[in-house]
DNA sequence: CCTACCGATCGGTAGG
DNA sequence: CCTACCGATCGGTAGG
């Protein structure tokens, strides 16, 4: 085996599907499409992937994991909520920067899913809402956050960066320690001085 | 004529197409889907529309057109920048809040268009961009905004509030008013107490 | 990994 | 406003 080994096939597929179904979105993304992109003819996809929405499927369960993961760690950590919600909300910053296409499509394109999946896939999501909500209410219930609905606190902050795997970094000329912070600061502070 | 006219069918036709866009997606929603929620059969609907695009057009042209109206009577009043951003700010919540399913659809299925509708709804886009932008560039040089970058700052502003159109009402029991100060107040001085 | 092809579904039209 | 239908495109399979 080579050490330096070449991106197999399948993950060349699923890398260019998540970017064409960023692009398209999941429906009018054609497996013609994907196909082009990897040169193939799209009978032959069939030799390295099981079905269009096994890759959709691998896409946002494996999202769901990662934040699920990172939510048990930060649970349990011994530090105040405001700095766990601040932890997590470092991660969904770091995660939206580096994985900016199947972020995107984690994001917008689940509904795509059909059953059982969706379900599953919904359930996974409830979990990480609740578990965010519990901390959120925690440090409203002890004064560290201010004292506004919970459950707006809670979509806010969920869905504050929706849009960061769309920015262009060629916008700016931050690195991406000064964008994660500047992020931050936007989530946490607003735009006040 | 009736002084309570009825609904034309031709509305009913819109009003159930952003609803069912916005569920589905606009590829993945199809005309016969639409058909059944007005009680007609698919080729009914050709007496009232001319296409399933035509839609998606009226749509997303229409809510261009109130952003860069809203966006031309603020340029004109005599306050602060940051007013203004308030202001434009508070347009876009009570929008957000008050036209659900059609906003969802110009935030997120305008990609769907095709030419030369496509272009011509990126640069009225980008018109109201840019005057966004310029209106934050001075907000920043007077020093009514932190020194951020200024393209982060447009970027989070325009798309803070994305989720909001799926906000559930019955999760809270915030009047719209509330709502909005509370939406407000976390854009401007984000969870800060 | 390809050619050839399948049944299903799509937006939309003809004709009354 | 309906029935009947069209060509195009879809995800996916057979067979080699």
């Amino acid at each position: 085996m080579p050490s330096l080994e070449k991106e197999s096939k399948k993950s060349q597929i699923y890398r260019a599907a998540a970017q064409l179904f960023k692009e398209k979105g999941y429906q009018a993304a054609s497996m013609r499409d994907l196909a082009e992109r990897v040169e193939l003819r799209a009978s032959s996809l069939y030799n390295h992937i099981g079905s269009k929405e096994e890759i959709l499927q691998q896409i946002c369960f494996e999202h769901a994991q990662d934040f699920l993961k990172a939510m048990q760690e930060v649970e349990q950590l011994p530090i105040s909520q405001g700095q766990k919600i601040e932890r997590l909300l470092r991660f969904h910053i770091r995660k939206a920067l580096k994985e900016v296409s199947s972020l995107t499509v984690f994001n917008d394109e689940w509904k795509h899913l059909s059953s059982p999946q969706l379900e599953e896939f919904r359930d996974l999501r409830k979990d990480y809402e609740n578990r965010f909500r519990a901390i959120i209410e925690q440090a409203v219930a002890s004064g560290e956050l201010p004292n506004l609905d919970t459950e707006l606190l809670l979509y806010a902050l969920l869905n504050a960066i929706h849009w960061l795997p769309n920015w262009n970094h060629r916008n700016s000329e931050l690195t991406a320690s000064e964008l994660e912070e500047q992020v931050l600061r936007i989530l946490l502070k607003g735009i006040q001085k």
